[in-house]
RNA sequence: GGGAGCAUAGCUCAGCUGGUUCAGAGCAUCUGCCUUACAAGCAGAGGGUCACAGGUUCGAAUCCUGUUGCUCCCACCA
C-alpha cells in the first residue's frame, strides 16, 4: 500500500466528520446505559468562532468522546443564545444602513426583520464548531427563544411572580444611553479612565458668613461661598442639596443655611450626613438624586427634589436649561467654559477614577431612575451557595469558589427586564385601572383580571402589556433543564435521563452571570445541582498577554489555523498550554506541535504497513519490546486516568504524547523494526497493530480526525465501523520491576550512543560494551540492537583503554579502537569525582546528626545510608579509572 | 478601599500529606547526523540560589511571617 509521505488533515477531516454524521454517532437518545452529558454555553447566535470558543469547545469535545469510549450514552447538546442587546444593536446597524429607523417600525415589524436576519446570519458559529470536529448532538441544536425555550422563560417568570420573587418598582438603575436599555449590575464594566476634577463655588445665600482660618468658607466681592468638587460638572442641572458633614467643624455655620447652584440659580439646601468623607475634595459634596445612587439614597433620606436632567440617550432634556438637546459630554465642555466665564470655577484638577461601561456597547453607564422588573435573589442564593460549598458541584480549579462565595452573600437583586423588542417580552399585563396581572398568555391574563378586578376589562385589547423584554441570561440561567423540556413538562424521560449534567466548561468572566444563576435555577426547579463539575478555562490571550479582541486585531482566525495546522494540531495546541483556569499565552506556533505529532503518527503507521510480513518464529528482540510496551502503556494509562478524573487535561494530553512519541515510535519502533528489506513475524507484526490501535483510542478524544484515519488504515475494519465508538483502553496492574529494568537498559543505550557521539563517530560504527555490576541482562538483545554493539559481556574488573560510563553504580566499559584523549577523560572523571564527593559529604553530615538518626524515619535515614553506599562505591569506581589513565 | 491568587530553566507549566520520581516536562537553544517511517525528523548535550528576607524543623521549592512584583474579582468616595 502506498501511503503520501505527509499527513494532509484537509482531506481527512472533512471526510470523516461526514461519515460520523451520515452513521449518526454523535446523537443520544435515553437508554439503559450510564448518560453523560454536556450542554454547550450558547455562543451568540450571530457570533463567529473566537480563539475562546476553540479551547472550550476542544475541551468539551475531549471530554464528550471519552465518555463515549468509555461506554457511557454522551449527549453534548448544542445551541445559541438570542443575546438581546448584542443582536438587536446589530440588526438596528443593519437596518440604518438600508435607511429605515427602528423608532419607525412597530415591534412586530422590527421583530421579523429580527428573525430574518437570525435566519440568515446565525448560527454560523456552529457550522464552524464541525470544523474543529465537535460532536455535538445536532439534532438537538437549541436557540433560547425557540418555542420551548421561550415559552419554559414565561413560565418562569410568572411562576417567580406568584412565588413573590419577582417585583416590579423605580430604582436606580444602570442605564446605557446607546442601546435605550437598562443592565444588570453585572453588565456593568468599570474601567479606569482619567478625568478632571472640577471645584465649583457655591454661593451663600442670605447673609454672608465670615472666612476664617478655620471654616472652609471663603470670601470675594460677590459674596462667600463654599467649594464643592465633582467629576460631573453637567450634573449641577440637577443639584438640590449640598452636603457637608455634621462633625466638620469648617461647615458647622452653614447648618440650615442655602446655597446657590452655579450657574443655575437654584438655591438648595445644605444639608448634613455622616455619608460624606470629609478628606475628599473639599469635604462638601453635591446631591443629584437623580443622577447618582448615593446621591439618591440620600435624596430619599433627607426627601429632596429629584430632577431628571437627561433624555434616555444621553442628551440634555428641558431641565438642562440652554444645553437642552446637547449631548452629556458636549454640555460637560460647554458648562466648564460658561461657569469659568462666570467665575465660579476654584480650581480643575486631574483625576483618575473608575466609570462604569456597558458590556455589550461600551457606552458609559448613567446612573437613572426607572421602573424595572427585579428578581429578589437572596434567599435563592442561600441554597445555590450551600451546593457549591458542600462540593455537591465541584469547581476546577477550586479557587474560583472563593470569588462564588463572595458574590452569593452579598448578591443584590437582579434588574431583568430590558428596554428591548429581541427577546422574551414580559408576560404582565396593564389594566386600564393600572393594575397589574402577570400571566402566560394574553388570554390567560384577561382571565385573571376579570377575576381580580371584575368590570374593568372586557376583551384583550383592554390589557396592555409590558413593553419590555427579559434579560438574556434569565433565559440561559434555564438552559440545563429547558434543553430537556424540564420547565414545561417536568419529569419527562429525557430531563428524568440527562439530568443533572455532568460538566459544565465556561469561562471565569460568567461566573456570575450564568454558573450561579443555573446553580439557582437547578435547586428552584430541579431541587438538584444542574451539573456536578464545572470547568473554568483560562482566558486566551496573545503572546504579549492581551486578552484577544476584534479590536486590537489579535485573534487569529480558527478556521485559518484549522486549514492551516488541522482541527487535530489546532486542538492539541491549545489543550498542551491550558491547565484548568490558567490563562493562556496563544502563539501560533504551538499548533506546529499537534501538526508534526499528526505526521509523526502517520509516519509510524507508514512504517508498518510498509513492512513485509512473514509466518516465523518471534524474535526474542521484539517479545521483549512488545512485553515493555504493553507495561509502559498500562502504566501511562493510570497516570491518564488519574489526569482526567482531576480535570487536568492538558497533562493526560502530554501522557498520551509522550507515550506515543517516544517509548511507541523511539523506543518500540526502532526496537521491533526489521533490518532493511527482511521481513517481520506476523505474532509481532499483529501485536504492534493492536498496540497501536490502543494508542490510537486513548488519544482519539484529543484528536479525532488522525486517529480514526490511523485507526481505519490499521486493518480492515466493518462498514460501519468508527473508533468513536472502539473501547477506550482500561489500565491494567503494569511489572513495576520490569519497567525500572528497561528503563536502566534505557540508559545504557544512551550512554553508548553518547559516548559515540561525543567522539563524533557514526551510529554505523559498532561497539563492543563490557559490563561491572548489576545490570538487566534480560534486556540485553535489545540494548545491542538499539546502541549497535558487537559483543556485550559481563566482567568482573573494569576494562583497561576503555570509555566508561555509570548507570547507578554499575559501571559500562567501551573499547576504542582509536586512541583515548586522556587528558579530557581525566578532566570528565574529575569533575564527576568532585560532584560525587561533594554528594557524599552532604550524605555524611545528615547521617553524623544524631538528631537526624534519631528524629527522622527509619526508612528515610535508611535511604541516606544507601545513598552512602552508592557514594562510596562510585567514588572508588571513579578513582580506580583515574588511577588506569593515568 | 476590601478580597483572592500567583512568582520554579529563555517560554508555558508539573512538583499531592515537608525527606530519591527533588530540582522535573514540553517547547525553544546548542552539537552531530539527509541512518530508506518521519528534517513537520533522528541521536546527544547544555540550562534554575525554586522572587527576596527572616523563621519553624534533624531536614524547606514545599509550612509560617514580612517585603517586592504581577494577575484577577468585588466595592456607590463625589
Amino acid at each position: 500500500m502506498e501511503i503520501a509521505s505527509k499527513y494532509d488533515p484537509s482531506i481527512v477531516e472533512e471526510k470523516w466528520y461526514q461519515y460520523w454524521m451520515n452513521q449518526n454517532l454523535f446523537h443520544s437518545v435515553p437508554d439503559e446505559r450510564e448518560p453523560y452529558t454536556i450542554v454547550i454555553p450558547p455562543p451568540n447566535v450571530t457570533g463567529v468562532l473566537h480563539m475562546g470558543h476553540m479551547l472550550n469547545n476542544t475541551i468539551q469535545d475531549v471530554l464528550v468522546r471519552r465518555a463515549r469510549m468509555q461506554g457511557k450514552n454522551a449527549c453534548w447538546v448544542p445551541g445559541t443564545d438570542h443575546a438581546s442587546i448584542a443582536t438587536e444593536a446589530k440588526v438596528v446597524n443593519m437596518l440604518k444602513e438600508r435607511g429605515i429607523e427602528k423608532r419607525d417600525l412597530s415591534r412586530d415589524e422590527f421583530m421579523k426583520y429580527a428573525w430574518e436576519w437570525k435566519e440568515e446570519h446565525g448560527g454560523i458559529i456552529l457550522k464552524q464548531l464541525r470544523k474543529l470536529g465537535a460532536s455535538c448532538d445536532w439534532e438537538r441544536t437549541s436557540f433560547t427563544m425557540d418555542e420551548p425555550r421561550y415559552e419554559s422563560v414565561i413560565k418562569v417568570f410568572c411562576d417567580l411572580y406568584n412565588k413573590g420573587l419577582i417585583y416590579r418598582g423605580v430604582r436606580m438603575v444602570n442605564w446605557d444611553p446607546k442601546a435605550l436599555t437598562a443592565l444588570s449590575d453585572e453588565e456593568v464594566i468599570y474601567k479606569e479612565s482619567h478625568g478632571k476634577l472640577f471645584y465649583l463655588r457655591y454661593y451663600v445665600e442670605g447673609e454672608s458668613i465670615k472666612a476664617t482660618e478655620e471654616n472652609g468658607i471663603k470670601q470675594d466681592e460677590k459674596g462667600s461661598y463654599i467649594v464643592v468638587a465633582t467629576t460631573r460638572p453637567e450634573t449641577i442641572l440637577g443639584d438640590t442639596a449640598v452636603c457637608v458633614h455634621p462633625e466638620d467643624p469648617r461647615y458647622t455655620e452653614l447648618n440650615g443655611r442655602s446655597v446657590k447652584v452655579p450657574g443655575v440659580g437654584r438655591s438648595v439646601k445644605i444639608i448634613m450626613d455622616e455619608y460624606v468623607d470629609r478628606e475628599f475634595g473639599t469635604g462638601a459634596l453635591k446631591i443629584t438624586p437623580a443622577h447618582d445612587i448615593n446621591d439618591y439614597n440620600l435624596g430619599m433620606k433627607y426627601h429632596l427634589e429629584t430632577i431628571d436632567i437627561f433624555n434616555d440617550n444621553g442628551t440634555l432634556n428641558e431641565h438642562g436649561m440652554q444645553y437642552a438637546g446637547m449631548d452629556r459630554f458636549a454640555c460637560r465642555k460647554q458648562i466648564v467654559k460658561d461657569l469659568e466665564e462666570l467665575g465660579l470655577i476654584e480650581k480643575i484638577e486631574d483625576y483618575t477614577n473608575k466609570v462604569g461601561h456597558s458590556e455589550r456597547t461600551d457606552a458609559v453607564i448613567e446612573p437613572k431612575l426607572s421602573a424595572q422588573w427585579f428578581m429578589k435573589m437572596t434567599d435563592i442564593a442561600k441554597k445555590a451557595l450551600q451546593v457549591v460549598e458542600d462540593n455537591e458541584i465541584q469547581f476546577h480549579p477550586e479557587k474560583f469558589k472563593n470569588t462564588y462565595r463572595h458574590w452569593m452573600e452579598t448578591i443584590k437583586d437582579w434588574c431583568i427586564s430590558r428596554q428591548l423588542w429581541w427577546g422574551q417580552r414580559i408576560p404582565a399585563y396593564y389594566l386600564p385601572n393600572h393594575e397589574v396581572v402577570v400571566a402566560e398568555t394574553a388570554e390567560k391574563a384577561l382571565e385573571l383580571a376579570n377575576q381580580k378586578f371584575p368590570g374593568v376589562c372586557s376583551s384583550v385589547d383592554d390589557l396592555r402589556q409590558d413593553e419590555d423584554v427579559l434579560d438574556t441570561w434569565f433565559s440561559s440561567w434555564l438552559w440545563p433543564i429547558s434543553l430537556f423540556d424540564g420547565i414545561r413538562n417536568p419529569g419527562n424521560d429525557e430531563i428524568k435521563y440527562y439530568y443533572p449534567t455532568n460538566d459544565l466548561i465556561t469561562g471565569p468572566d460568567i461566573i456570575f452571570f450564568w454558573v450561579a444563576r443555573m446553580i439557582m435555577a437547578g435547586e428552584e426547579y430541579m431541587k438538584e445541582v444542574p451539573f456536578k463539575n464545572v470547568y473554568f478555562t483560562g482566558i486566551v490571550r496573545d503572546k504579549l498577554g492581551r486578552k484577544m479582541s476584534k479590536s486590537l486585531g489579535n485573534s487569529p482566525d480558527p478556521i485559518m489555523l484549522i486549514e492551516k495546522y488541522g482541527a487535530d494540531g489546532v486542538r492539541m495546541g491549545m489543550l498542551l498550554t491550558a491547565p484548568a483556569g490558567n490563562d493562556l499565552p496563544f502563539d501560533e506556533s504551538i499548533c506546529e506541535q499537534g501538526r508534526n505529532f499528526s505526521n509523526k503518527m502517520w509516519n509510524a503507521l507508514r512504517l508498518i504497513k510498509g513492512l513485509e510480513v512473514k509466518d516465523m518464529e518471534q524474535p526474542e528482540v521484539c517479545r521483549l519490546g512488545l512485553d515493555w510496551m504493553r507495561n509502559r502503556m498500562n502504566q501511562a494509562l493510570e497516570e491518564i486516568e488519574r489526569d482526567f478524573e482531576q480535570y487536568r487535561l492538558s497533562e493526560a494530553l502530554m501522557a498520551s504524547y509522550k507515550l506515543v512519541w517516544d517509548d511507541f515510535c523511539s523506543w518500540l519502533l526502532e526496537t521491533i523494526k526489521p533490518t532493511y528489506g527482511e521481513p517481520i513475524d506476523r505474532k509481532s507484526y499483529d501485536e504492534v497493530i493492536d498496540i497501536f490501535d490502543q494508542l490510537m483510542r486513548m488519544l482519539h478524544p484529543f484528536m479525532p480526525f488522525v486517529t480514526e484515519e490511523i485507526w481505519h488504515m490499521l486493518k480492515e475494519r466493518g462498514e460501519n465501523e468508527s473508533i468513536m465508538v472502539a473501547d477506550m483502553p482500561k489500565a491494567q496492574k503494569a511489572d513495576e520491576k520490569l519497567l525500572a529494568d528497561f528503563a536502566a537498559a534505557q540508559e545504557v543505550i544512551s550512554g553508548v550512543r553518547g559516548l559515540r557521539n561525543s567522539k563524533g563517530l557514526s551510529p554505523k560504527e559498532q561497539f563492543e560494551l563490557y559490563i561491572k555490576g548489576s545490570h538487566p541482562e534480560q534486556f540485553n538483545s535489545i540494548i545491542v540492537k538499539l546502541a549497535n554493539l558487537s559483543k556485550i559481556e559481563m566482567v568482573s574488573d573494569k576494562v583497561d583503554g576503555a570509555l566508561s560510563f555509570m548507570v547507578g553504580t554499575t559501571e559500562y566499559f567501551v573499547p576504542m579502537s582509536q586512541n583515548i584523549d586522556k587528558e579530557a577523560e581525566l578532566a570528565k572523571l574529575q569533575e564527576e569525582l568532585k560532584y560525587t564527593e561533594g554528594f557524599l559529604a552532604g550524605v555524611m553530615k545528615k547521617l553524623s546528626n544524631e538528631k537526624f538518626v534519631n528524629g527522622a524515619p527509619e526508612a528515610v535515614v535508611a535511604k541516606e545510608r544507601q545513598k552512602q553506599a552508592d557514594a562510596e562505591q562510585k567514588i572508588a569506581a571513579i578513582k580506580a579509572q583515574i588511577a588506569s589513565l593515568s
